[in-house]
DNA sequence: GCTCCCATGTAATACGTTACATGATTGC
DNA sequence: GCAATCATGTAACGTATTACATGGGAGC
């Protein structure tokens, strides 16, 4: 139910095509949101319906017409609404962290190989955020304004950054304490191993984190 | 497509119900995966005509029968082919941050208070965990054991806690930046502010987080 | 020649949530 | 008395993803 409102807080800022607005869920709004456009297209007809936004045709060559929306009064009326209630709460769902629960069942090797793919992924997505973060504040420094917007969208920036370098500094941890306790996964001696042979390790891997 | 695998991982661990795989997404699994027993129930009857899992019905007095689910040699294969693949890009959805990006549309006492009050409610939630973290890993101390299973676990029920206390973390230094930049959301003097007017409050916000 | 970008959308399917249905037991 | 826990499930609805449909222009 927020998609909605995600397209009416970016038409807040600025008229855009559905094309645009897809745009936008793939660069800066993918630290806290993404969607298809097939999903975008037909919301934005629902809110053109309940007169939440207008839109003009822009005829093009070759191409189909640019719909170009802007958000009403009304519009922005329930944009505000939204932003006062509570929000739905989180709904975490992470496969690879499933995945890396289980990974007991699979060869040492291949936990830390999963781990070394997983991290590049992740700072791949970590250069392509701090890219587009970049050039954002380059055009806000040169154009030499402050508001309150570009405050607080840097302040929700700054969160999906940092969720992508904890989640690559968590990888090279797990893949150091993996690499240290690979003894647990052989399948030969893996009957009897006691809390105190690996409780150095455990504890290296929890100080600053934990506390048990 | 992943709550199946969830599900034959927890099997392989341990025989159980419906219900009980449903206490188990709620507690520990909570960190990377949620789900209702309306989905679960489902699941486990597809899982069970597929041969991956076994039932058997226990009866009870005043309650229906309990239906307690193994897993079978096809189901442990199709575990560990799927803990090989290459796990789902994670699909972000974080109503709150989404609500935040657009928070310049609120004056600036009620994002103060919301994000006061969703970091309680994060605060809640890592209590929570940690609770549920200590009582595993007072368990396991007493039984004086180690295998990989619980090395891996522990690595991921980390990154849970993890992800709580940073969001907790991003959301005192937010409401700090907010402070003291208060006068932004300032609807009568909101016409022209510089970029170095704030400068100071910026950097010391990202400092050690970003090098912009 | 092939892929990517632009630009719109529909249809089918898959996944997830809320509401409905039943009912005994335990604790506040 | 009321809510929570145990225990199973179905039905209706809502959201999200993939596949289908069209087609010109740019760059390799």
């Amino acid at each position: 139910m927020s998609l909605r409102y995600g397209i009416l807080g970016l038409l807040s800022e600025w008229d855009a095509s559905g094309y645009d607005i897809k745009k936008e869920f793939d660069d800066l709004m993918g630290v806290f949101w993404h969607s298809h456009l097939s999903q975008i297209y037909p919301e934005l007809n629902k809110l053109e319906k309940e007169k939440f936004i207008t839109s003009q045709s822009i005829p093009q060559e070759g191409k189909p017409d640019k719909k170009i929306y802007s958000i009403t009064s009304k519009g922005k009326e329930v944009l505000i609404h939204w932003l006062l209630t509570p929000p739905e709460p989180p709904k975490i769902k992470d496969p690879f962290l499933m995945q890396a629960f289980f990974m007991d069942h699979i060869p040492a090797d291949e936990v830390i190989l999963k781990l070394k793919m997983y991290k590049k992924g992740r700072e791949q997505r970590l250069e392509k955020i701090k890219h587009a973060v970049e050039e954002r504040f380059m055009s806000i420094k040169e154009r030499n304004v402050m508001k309150a917007r570009i405050i607080i969208s840097a302040a929700v920036l700054k969160r999906g950054i940092q969720q992508e370098v904890q989640y690559i500094n968590w990888c090279e941890e797990t893949i150091q304490l993996v690499e240290s306790c690979k003894f647990l996964w052989d399948k030969n001696k893996q009957t009897e191993f006691q809390y105190t042979d690996v409780s150095d390790q455990l504890s290296a891997y929890f100080f600053n984190a934990l506390d048990i």
